[in-house]
DNA sequence: TATGAATGAGCATTCATTCAT
DNA sequence: GATGAATGAATGCTCATTCAT
């Protein structure tokens, strides 16, 4: 279950993505994911200990993804502000473009009765984020009398969940800006330090 | 597929809350549940039209015992915040009694590829609370200047998914007050009119 | 799992013995008997709840067509000295005609670790047997200082075991009139009373 | 095929009868067995040509064990009924010892479609026996109007058969004592010498 | 000799759905 | 409406065996 060998792994795993985003997690049989991923089908389990192991590691991969672009996009922002702001971006750009794999993250994880690793898989992204509020409570940017960890969690969660339902629930009633602009002062108003 | 009959419906439908609460979705098959119900197998299809049309059905059935015990308890409360306090209470102890129908609906409709569904079945919760919120503008409880039909599925969904890592998640590093008092502070801090 | 319905057990049934004769148990594949049968494949698990629960069928399919020519053959016969040669024709010439299905029994019922089943189903044919000795004790035509259950046991396993070496390990060196004669004898040496 | 190397044919065949013992023959992989006797995969095929090909081998490891220790425990004795005591009391030790051993090799030896391997194996035993026996008919401890190989055979199989209905098909409605003394006592009168 | 990653054929079992009664 | 026996497609997973190193 190494994630070594010589990418065998990453193979496997990035087929197994684009198969399941395609078809979705139900309609995909194992042997569709390894024909993809050009392995037999015994190859699949030296590497993944069951279909639903893969629910988990696809999660992973995704919740990098994001962390990734958004510590990256972040580079040069001074405020907690303009942080969030880049948050904001970046979770609608990766909501759509990998709506299918959050669905799937969603389903495979509450079928595999295993949701409580969503928040293991979070919790680098969390700690990350919970040092941010932390700075900016030093900075005097925002509140200082709120629950550190529950805060973290209760932004990454809104701005996810606003996008999702952008996205995923197709509700479109209003422009993606408002969206992004009623989110971001929705948490603003609730954590900026009264002047 | 009516709701009438002699109630044959609902004991399927109840039938299939209480098998699938206990197995998980994928573990149950229609044979468990026409067990559990008391009728025959081929009975199942005269009122659901296959084992996916059971999850709306299931999700509707949660959505108007959230929402009845809500506005049960709402009864004699005048202000926008005992309402909310109102909501929050319910809402968690909802998600406690019925954690397993609620994964089971994520799970289903995320399967189903019917996420849309969920706002569907959401709107005269979503609707109810946009009036209570204009009214509280009315009142001036609350500012003014926010989207209404954004701010009420946000609301909803914040104190949603609070009680979810709760309960779900089994995030309990902190108690359910905690959880409660912040999120009921998360959100008056970012309605409350500036006095 | 009932054997009644409208034979469609016995059809499976004599599809199994069928198939399995001439393949061998792991050879056979469940496909390969319902095909025999003319039933789909999920019919045949309304009848048996697994492809092992075949073997005890057949095991006891077996011992009633033995049991049943063996009591048969015995009509008129009044010495226990020609019902053994009964026993000893009968048993031979079935261990010839299902040598493969007697074959199939052992590894069906020893991989399954359950030879004890072989006992419950040969327990009428004890039973039987331990009430013909008891006749010919009383018929002072045997000593009557044995255990009779032990004997009516081991009296049946002499006389099987005789013709399995005989037609299934293909231990031929001798005529089957010797091994007849020899079984016959042996028995008949040890139990017959003392003039 | 060697039986020789550095004793990895051994290391390989002991650790296959630990792991089948324990697990019965079906559940057991070559991966178990390979992972028990501390060796790679492949180097199982150096020894032995297939799966199969472990039966006979771990058949032969039986007789022999059983061969030897009767032989052992036989020195002094003079009378043929003490080596039939001997014979007795080792077939029911080695048979509670090993009974998983001996109901895999049933099965194995069935399932091969190789049951006459059964009486390869067991030749010398059966040999030896013969000797003893012709031996008993000099020194007229026993009559000498019977088929010696074929009777040498017999008891053999009923020692044993009486055991293996003791111990692995449970039925011990008598005590050990009662089975052990009726098939000496069965044999006895069948072969001894009218004074 | 020894390794162990890779193979891929093979199959029991499940279960949603149908339909004759 | 109600039944439940019958269907048969669909698939995750195992594991004996191979072979390049």
């Amino acid at each position: 279950m190494g994630k070594s060998s010589d990418g065998k792994y990453d193979i496997i795993l990035h087929a197994a993505i684009d198969v399941i985003s395609e078809k979705g997690l139900d309609k995909t049989s194992i042997s569709d994911i390894v024909k993809k991923a050009g392995v037999a089908q015994g190859t699949f389990y030296l590497y993944f200990s069951s279909k639903n192991a893969l629910i988990p590691a696809i999660a992973d991969n995704l919740l990098t993804i994001t962390f990734e672009s958004v510590k990256e996009k972040i580079q040069g922002k001074e405020t907690f502000w303009s942080i969030l702001e880049v948050m904001i971006d970046e979770t609608f750009r990766i909501t759509k473009e990998y709506k299918n794999i959050i669905i799937l993250c969603y389903s495979g994880l509450a079928i595999d009765h295993s949701m409580e690793k969503w928040e293991a898989i979070y919790q680098p992204y969390y700690d990350w984020l919970e040092n941010i509020i932390k700075k900016a409570i030093q900075q005097n940017e925002i509140i200082s009398d709120i629950n550190l960890k529950w805060t973290a969690k209760t932004i990454i969660n809104l701005v996810e969940n606003a996008s999702e339902r952008f996205y995923i629930s197709q509700v479109q009633d209003d422009t993606i800006e408002v969206y992004k602009i009623e989110v971001f002062n929705f948490i603003k108003r609730s954590l900026i330090t009264p002047s």
